[in-house]
DNA sequence: AAGTGGTCTAGACCACGCA
DNA sequence: GCGTGGTCTAGACCACTTC
């Protein structure tokens, strides 16, 4: 199946706005209906997510225009728990314990067991995040173990279901100082990330420990 | 001139699933079409906006549901710049001249003059934040000057603009740990705001310096 | 087979900005 | 008065799940 239309609009305008100085008006959306051999609503519904994605702006009565390519919509906070770029990640060592901590953060039982995965984030070879991930045990396949890698890819996990981040300053962890090339004593971010499904049952605890020197955490609404 | 339909249904949904447990169905689009007596298509725009917003979620071909109240996309880095709820920002001080740094930010020229304005947020006389606001001085009117508070309400500016936010760890500048109730060398973070307006013009740049023991930075998406 | 959300159509009226 | 985006209608077909 081809893609739903909106979407093939939708990169049609993309592509067709990417040399033009911001500020240029597009065609309306009588207009582009026509170009496109397609309905308003149509044209519409590619145009407002385009809106939504910082591509565009409307102005009432007046018309669409090209938007400043900076001001693309973009959470990396977010981000860095997806598409890592160049970035890569590295199992420093797992385990299955109980975390009485972590367990309740997760809806369990304080004695339920958890996995623990702590993995350094490397760009060019510079460390960029430390991450702690938490997971309950026994939503771990047995088999799945042998796949680790998949498991700890939580991107799927975000994609069907809401992410919570709450940012907390603290001075870089003794044991992450070095991992991170950092001296004791530099202040940094750690996002603290739970993962919830639609249904609001948490499914994953991250917590990334970032070094500021390389990782700047950035978000444009 | 009464509000969008959709926005009536909008509410009426939300009153509706107030007091229903997570995971309950509502009604289906063609059903609310018919109890809102309107079309389907109206209906699919607010529950379409319901679930961006959180309140809802979707299964193709299965139906739509209430979601964890807990779950409501926000974001607070945001909400700090807006809606303050209780708390009072107190004008400290403010002066017009040279600051480079800033200029430079804004995309003015470094001798370019720069209204400088700094506040503290508190919340039930308790310190949460300080602020450090800068205009450019040309955008300002002089007769505005009196009304300085309604200059300083960033918020409209906020609503018709882009909001790019940067999250700096730091220690607590010594000048501002004696407002924020905070030890010296107390880790802290920095989050450096920049409002655009739609065209990409910077309207206003903020620092903002979080208490950590008041104010926690969370966003749900 | 019946019902659901996802997509799409070909119109329509409104309020507003601009010339 | 013309063109714009914002809203709305009353249908339609599809792929899919559930029964």
């Amino acid at each position: 199946m081809a893609s739903a239309i909106y979407l093939e609009i939708k990169k049609n305008i993309i592509e067709s706005i990417k040399d033009k100085l911001i500020g240029t008006p597009i065609a309306s959306e009588r207009e582009l209906a026509v170009q496109f051999a397609t309905s308003r609503m149509t044209v519409r519904k590619a145009v407002t997510e385009l809106v939504e994605e910082g591509y565009l702006y409307r102005y009432k009565n007046r018309g669409t225009f090209v938007a400043d390519w900076k001001l693309h919509k973009r959470n990396t906070a977010v981000d860095i728990l997806l598409k890592k770029g160049r970035s890569v990640p590295k199992l420093l060592y797992f385990n299955v314990k109980e975390i009485p901590q972590a367990a309740k953060r997760l809806n369990l039982k304080e004695n339920d067991l958890v996995l623990r995965a702590v993995r350094l984030i490397t760009r060019d070879e510079r460390p960029i995040t430390v991450e702690e991930i938490h997971f309950p045990y026994k939503n771990v396949h047995h088999t799945e173990i042998k796949a680790l890698e998949e498991v700890l890819d939580v991107e799927k996990y975000v994609e069907n279901g809401t992410l919570t981040q709450r940012f907390i300053p603290m001075l870089v962890p003794p044991q992450y100082s070095n991992l991170l090339c950092l001296e004791m004593g530099t202040p940094i971010i750690m996002v603290d990330s739970i993962i919830h499904d639609k249904t609001g049952n948490p499914v994953a605890l991250v917590k990334l420990y970032h070094n500021p020197k390389e990782k700047i955490i950035e978000i444009t609404s």
